[in-house]
DNA sequence: ACTGCCATCACATAACTATGTGATATTAAC
DNA sequence: GTTAATATCACATAGTTATGTGATGGCAGT
């Protein structure tokens, strides 16, 4: 019998999940919280599940920090990830921490179990997009030209400059030009890299995406 | 209608797979050598397939090596590697080579038609167990403990929200708090972090340091 | 009860960012 | 020798961010 536990702060998807479980014969899911914090005070005194179901998007801790604390504390105890975001640095995130498999919320309910089920039998449940976008990160060191988006040099300067925290003023005076030509810089930077804020370009960046 | 290649040096094997999918409506199967060479040769006066099923044990070239110079040559062509080789180093070197998909050479032939179109649906097909191991080179890398700043909860919340490209706005509206208090909670992280504009805690968040 | 910390909100203002519009000079390509 | 791309600068303005100052209520520990 193997036992599970559930982190998700949706109390109506948490529920669902958690009654789906404990009904299966094979399985059993004592605990359903909604947050790493309330998990971890838990297992201050419970036996740790099997298997923990997690989101990432959370009261407090993400997901992604709660699969390192679990993992160090309890090795034993595989978590899959079940969550909204598809996109690759966090699926990555959550694999580097220490997650054993990625699944995203429209998954049913037996395709749930039949994860966990592959996650005991030494499987990691995955879908193929998912999986695609892993093998994603094995080519990109590889491959130089991810994507092109056709920066120029002056504007990779300006990419950094921003990612060196400088506001535009400061990176006028790093390349000693006036700051209407900074914002002119990255109004193009913008445009090509499909943002609209220094946030963006900044996370794009040293997500090594540009 | 897709195009598949085999390359496989087990005449009968080859001949089954070939057979099998060429029977099928949506498919067809007009090329099935025995060596990357072979391959290669064909490609030189044909146009080439969508996908490819390579074996990596095989006369001449490996299949490995093949990945690469067909990958490189035909960027578009999608590669399944259909192998008995279960370990990781092999598998590893497929992916880093341009595989897009790792299937074992049990897998039956209803599978294999589904792995190829899970490929073509952009998916990565490849067996629970094979993706375990896949996952097991991202725990790799173990992170060093990152310097404790003693941000309350609600200040990650705030903080992802930034690493999100999000405006004090939309993360008001995420937390379902007032836009002062945002302010508020920004104030106090730049505090801690000693540091006074969002790119800078950003910067810091995507490189680990927080 | 008192203190400290957390989370919440308000008002105010200076500074910075995002965006529109437009212009000039240089250089490489056709 | 025109075109296209790059790099430079200017003015204007709406919107966002950074900071100062101050306040309320909850909760934990002493």
């Amino acid at each position: 019998m193997a036992v599970i536990g559930i982190v998700e702060d949706n109390k109506k998807i948490r529920d669902l999940i958690q009654r789906y479980l404990d009904m299966q014969e094979e399985l059993q899911c004592p605990v359903a919280v909604d947050s790493v914090e309330e998990m971890l005070d838990y297992l201050e005194n419970h036996d740790a599940p099997d298997v923990i179901l997690m989101d990432i998007q959370l009261p407090g801790m993400s997901g992604i920090k709660g699969i390192g604390i679990i993992k160090q504390k309890y090795p034993d105890t595989e978590i899959i990830m079940l969550t909204i975001y598809h996109d690759s640095h966090k699926i990555f995130d959550s694999l580097v921490a220490g997650a054993s498999g990625y699944l995203l919320k429209h998954t049913s309910l037996p395709e749930i179990k039949e994860s966990i089920q592959t996650l005991l039998n030494g499987g990691a449940p995955m879908s193929p997009q998912i999986a695609r976008k892993v093998i994603g990160h094995f080519n990109k060191p590889n491959k130089k030209a991810d994507e092109d988006y056709g920066l120029t040099p002056r504007e990779q300067d300006i990419i950094n400059g921003l990612v060196d925290g400088l506001s535009y003023k400061l990176i006028a005076d790093r390349f000693d030009i006036s700051i209407d030509t900074v914002r002119a810089h990255i109004r193009n930077i913008y445009k090509k890299l499909h943002v609209n804020s220094k946030a963006e370009v900044i996370a794009k960046s040293l997500r090594g995406e540009i």
